[in-house]
RNA sequence: GCCCGGGUAGCUCAGUUGGUAGAGCACGUGACUGAAAAUCACGGUGUCGGCGGUUCGAAUCCGUCCCCGGGCA
């Protein structure tokens, strides 16, 4: 709805483009509240289901391809909307990110099957400053910092000093970032999780339960797939695994509206989409 | 009506011989450089069911009332 308006304002030039690190993956369409055809109203929509769900993306790798189909869209004379939630996509895209080569397979499973107080005491060792920086329990930075180091043998802080493949210089941004109130953000987050049980989220991850795919990639580890992954094991209820999931989902929007009230750069407008008319400040932005 | 068991944080519950209370989850605030819908850090938010009493001091002991379970009639 919004979309197509924004659409109209753009005198049908635009190419919507998913920024939503969930929406890229082909297994969650339901799950991931992917826009369906109808919805899609015609309009261009790039990078919504283009990756299988047994191939992790990393925020590199969505970058790389967004920016390729925003000079697409330019070079076709249309206009590229950005739309979605991940905020380290968007900073990767726009600001770079450090130039570390892609990590030897065997290093990463190796490092990945460390239990945590092995990977730290081995952090501990191979790359000391890191160690220091991480908290002990932060399992996800620990693994990062150590295959980094394993697998290129320079530090992360050592390349992270530097980045690359940014392109916040070379296009004309129009940013905006809507934080509702956080009340009504909660209701909407209930009703957004039932809905999806109504729209076949059950049969999807069925399916994609069928894939026998390891739990630790992206796919699994999507909102509502291990709750609802629980209720078809019969470990707990329909009931119980929906409020799970509700709850699943406003904990996450908790952390999007951190994120997003302080990582983007401050001069990117703030916007309640419920005390100001969200369509006239599209309009706005499109007009430019 | 009588007999047990129980009323402590939003929820489930701990709380030693009396020294104004603490865990998990929830919740709040924040961090975030290649799986970010990920991963973490910090914070106790409370008429200890009510009212009296004993005591220097009561969640804790005594009395009484209320409420919730279970049992007996």
């Amino acid at each position: 709805m919004r979309l197509a308006l924004a659409y109209e304002d753009a005198g049908g030039r635009a190419v919507v483009i998913n920024a939503d690190s969930a929406q890229v993956y082909a297994d969650l369409a339901v799950l991931s509240a992917r826009p369906s055809i109808e919805e899609m109203r015609g309009i261009e929509h790039r990078l919504f289901g283009v990756c299988d769900g047994a191939e992790a993306c990393s925020a590199a790798d969505w970058a790389a391809t967004a920016k390729r189909e925003i000079a697409a869209a330019h070079e076709a004379g249309r206009l590229p909307i950005l739309v979605g939630g991940t905020g380290l996509y968007i900073r990767t895209l726009i600001d770079g990110i450090a130039p570390i080569p892609a990590i030897d397979p065997a290093v990463r499973e190796s490092v990945r099957a460390l239990p945590q107080t092995e990977a730290r005491a081995a952090l501990q060792r191979e790359d000391p400053s890191a160690a220091a920086r991480l908290a002990p329990a932060d399992t996800a930075r620990t693994a990062r910092a150590l295959e980094v180091v394993r697998s290129t043998g320079r530090t992360l802080a050592d390349w992270q000093s530097e980045r690359s493949g940014g392109m916040g210089d070379a296009v004309a941004l129009h940013p905006a970032i809507l934080l509702p109130p956080r009340t009504s953000l909660n209701a909407r987050c209930d009703a957004r999780f039932a809905a999806m049980i109504e729209r076949g989220a059950v049969e999807e991850v069925g399916t994609l339960l069928a894939r026998e795919l390891d739990p630790a990639l992206p796919v699994m580890r999507a909102i509502g797939v291990r709750e609802i992954a629980a209720w078809l094991a019969g470990e707990t209820g329909r009931d119980i695994a929906i409020a799970a999931g509700q709850l699943a989902t406003r904990q996450y929007a908790k952390r999007q509206y951190t994120w997003l009230r302080h990582q983007p750069p401050e001069t990117w407008p703030r916007i309640d989409p419920e005390s100001c008319d969200v369509m006239a400040k599209f309009a706005l932005l499109l007009r430019d």
